[in-house]
DNA sequence: TTTAATTCTTACTAAATTAGTAGGAATTAT
DNA sequence: ATAATTCCTACTAATTTAGTAAGAATTAAA
């Protein structure tokens, strides 16, 4: 049960984001310096967060990114989400794949990872980017 | 955030074991053939379930595997940590490695991270094996 | 108009992890 | 004796992770 550097860098960097990006685009190289992040990598990243609308770009000299919404409208799940990374507890998906069922019955314990996975992606939801950044005082 | 075979498998063993295992033991050829998982890997796993106490072997012909305690007092975590399986949400153990300090600060998600890690936990303390089982009613 | 700083795009890769398989030794009820 | 089992150790193919690398496109500022 290991969260992987792609989340943890993603919702890190939109954490830099939402407490620097409020006069002026923050570049990723800023970004890459401050948090100890490798710039080509979050390159990666700010492609997925921009294709889901959670941030703007900005392109050429003094360009860099910015919050798409406001940090209170983020949440931890959008981040994760985003990126493409995802809470998996079962290794079937709606009940299809082998490994799950068996004689066509559901596995002995398909309810608690259900469980689990509504507990983990409950945390998720609940938590906005502006506690996260520390700037909803 | 994915959980592993590993960790999944034995608690389905586990259960299995809750139910079946009143009369006499069962053996790891039983689990395989009713949960579909492969006899060889659990092997594996129940050299360490039974290192963690949590299981008795009794070995030789009509030999096989019982439960150490009742069902009710082994926790899904007990199963989970047993099989070396953990909750790793940051990359640094008590803040001693690189990747989450810099510039000898915590990094900025840490205590995100760390409420993460208790959420899950804390989910994993709360469920005992009869629950599970559905033995406890 | 040139330059420097930036995002954008695609391809590659080393290391680690996962999910097993394989083979045989030791033990014990029948 | 035999068959069924646990115990033990070593190996391995596939996948995932966590990046690196190289260069094209864009734009503010000098």
């Amino acid at each position: 049960m290991k969260l992987n550097s792609k989340a943890r860098y993603a919702v890190m960097a939109m954490a830099d984001l939402a407490i620097f990006s409020k006069e002026k685009p923050v570049s990723l190289k800023e970004i890459s310096l401050r948090q100890n992040i490798s710039m080509a990598y979050l390159e990666q990243l700010f492609i997925l967060l921009k294709e889901k609308k959670l941030v703007r770009s900005l392109r050429g000299s003094y360009g860099g990114y910015v919050l798409e919404k406001p940090a209170s409208e983020i949440s931890l799940s959008n981040i994760i989400y985003a990126v493409k990374e995802e809470v998996k507890t079962l290794n079937c998906k709606k009940e299809l794949k082998k490994g799950c069922k068996h004689k066509s019955k559901k596995c002995i314990t398909h309810n608690l990872w259900d469980k689990l996975d509504q507990h983990i992606n409950g945390f998720f939801e609940k938590i906005q980017l502006d506690e996260i950044a520390g700037t909803n005082k």
